[in-house]
DNA sequence: CCATAGCCATAAGTATAGGTGATCGACACG
DNA sequence: CGTGTCGATCACCTATACTTATGGCTATGG
């Protein structure tokens, strides 16, 4: 159909004539000769094959036919919908509107992101943050690579060619003891001895992810733990540790440092660290909001983890 | 913005590609080079501030971005919506779809309307045709200019310049007898003597509009009327006279001819008929239906009133 | 009733935008 | 490590859309 040959300008001097009631009020609406709305008019005319405007002649206004307010109609609506669009993409390159959802796991959840979703809130206070968390890299991968997380929280060590990762920093284990305990007493010192924790009974996680490396590293130091109590939720094995159940071995960030009842040291010899991985999906563009959120957490990881490191 | 650059060109071009996946692919569903759409989507992404494809080289498809995908979703609404509004036109200038809205006075609406009606839907099955009639021709008139109604009957003789007005015919006034009444017995021939009327208690409607005319026209001709009973309903009007209340003068296409209690007779002398006329807005283009529909009016009066007048 | 002013259509000329074709560079694949 | 495919880019050219100038039409004012 000669609609093909239809384009915005033609709808916007529609507009604009209807608007002003006269092709030469629409011209210099918009910028253009009287000549030009006539002919942007005239081609519209054309392509539609039918009249859009009575002209009357001499001063009097003119006026839409029936046709012409039926495709005016539709052209405000298009209009408006392109201002939409223009606002959403707005809103979407400034990363303050729209919807982010970013994928996490516990440790992170606990302690690092509250802090980075209020600084995020602070810069993009109409962006929608919805958080899906996952206890394995390998799920959180998967749906970052389906496109149903924006950007995801990974333990490292990791590598995906598929992801762009950036390392956020290090979340060093250590060991929790229940405050004024027996162990706590026996080894003052800012350090803990890894080999101290022989044949001592221990709280832990249940099999699988980090609980195998943590496992696997005392193992290399010659120490195979006996755990006696095991949960997955980091609370409730915080809270074992206080009752006096045993020292538990946790990421430092899994930790919730404000709590008197237990004693967080370092480990020495320190077993081989976790660090904190942040990605996107490689070869597609990131949101902005992602990106904007994935330099937040370097900037402010930068501080925290540093400290949690030293 | 640099929004005002943007063509629907380029909204073509962003689904074609997205569609496709290659602007190759998209070039030859347009028709287009290749450089052609190279270009349109580096001019929209320039337009938009963002890239709108990730292109990862080599033989894997181009994919959105998040903009992209914001901006392909307003693209496919406004492609539609232009091509309803397309569909909406071409039914439009069809005349077969949408609404016609037809003013129109009693006696038109009893004997003519639903004939021309009927016709109209047959060849518009899709057109929602909608009344509006009034008692006098002034508030057709008024509706008319006020765009409430796209095509009006109308009582002749009546001028108006702000009117495009054609005849339809003549609509004669006849008296309406009870069959087998004394008058009716009294004169056998197929008009009845308008002097005959001398006299007799009649059957009529209440004042104003088409009974004044009767009544002047009957004075013209030494006969005073002399009314028994009134109502505006023809029905009624009619009713009455079968009843035997008196005869009754009426337009032609007034009266239930149908009907075996009455018996209709030319007048003679005959009285200044009314001409039924039809009529848009002047200066106005007229809604293609209703343009269709004065065709059909015509047409078929040609038939009917003809016969009616003879 | 004629002159005038305002408005749109049209024609001719010009400039710019947009399209083509060729070439280059990048990336995956065998 | 060549080879093929795809997108970007460049130079050139055509087509298109804008401008200026003019003419015709209609209502209006003297």
């Amino acid at each position: 159909m000669a609609f093909d040959g239809i384009e915005f300008r033609h709808l916007r001097a529609l507009i604009a004539v209807a608007d002003e009631g006269s092709f030469i009020g629409a011209a210099d609406l918009l910028g253009f000769s009287q000549a030009a709305i006539s002919q942007q008019i005239a081609g519209l005319e054309r392509a539609v094959g039918q009249r859009l405007f009575d002209r009357p002649g001499g001063p009097r206004p003119v006026t839409l036919t029936p046709a012409g307010r039926l495709l005016l109609k539709h052209a405000v609506a298009i209009a408006a919908r392109l201002a939409t669009a223009e606002q959403e993409l707005a809103d979407l390159a400034s990363g303050t509107a729209g919807r982010l959802t970013i994928g996490t796991y516990q440790s992170v959840s606990v302690q690092l992101l509250p802090a980075l979703v209020r600084e995020m809130r602070d810069v993009a206070p109409d962006l929608g943050i919805h958080l899906v968390e996952h206890d394995y890299n390998g799920e959180l991968v998967e749906d970052l690579l389906a496109g149903e997380i924006d950007v995801a929280f990974l333990t490292g060590p990791y590598e995906d060619s598929r992801l762009a990762i950036s390392e956020l920093g290090i979340d060093p284990f250590v060991v929790v003891l229940p405050t004024g305990g027996r162990l706590a007493q026996l080894h003052r010192g800012k350090t803990f001895p890894t080999r101290g924790l022989l044949g001592v009974p221990m709280v832990g996680q249940h099999q699988g992810g980090d609980q195998s490396t943590i496992d696997k590293a005392l193992r290399a130091t010659g120490v195979t733990p006996n755990y006696v109590f095991r949960s997955n939720d980091n609370g409730a094995v915080q809270g074992m540790v206080r009752a006096g159940m045993g020292p538990a071995i946790m990421p430092l960030l899994a930790v919730d440092t404000s709590d008197p009842g237990i004693t967080v040291r370092s480990l020495d010899p320190p077993l081989e660290p976790r660090t904190i991985l942040i990605a996107v999906p490689a070869d597609t563009t990131p949101m902005p909001a992602a990106s904007r959120f994935m330099r937040i957490a370097k900037t402010e990881c930068r501080k925290r983890l540093a400290r949690a490191a030293r």
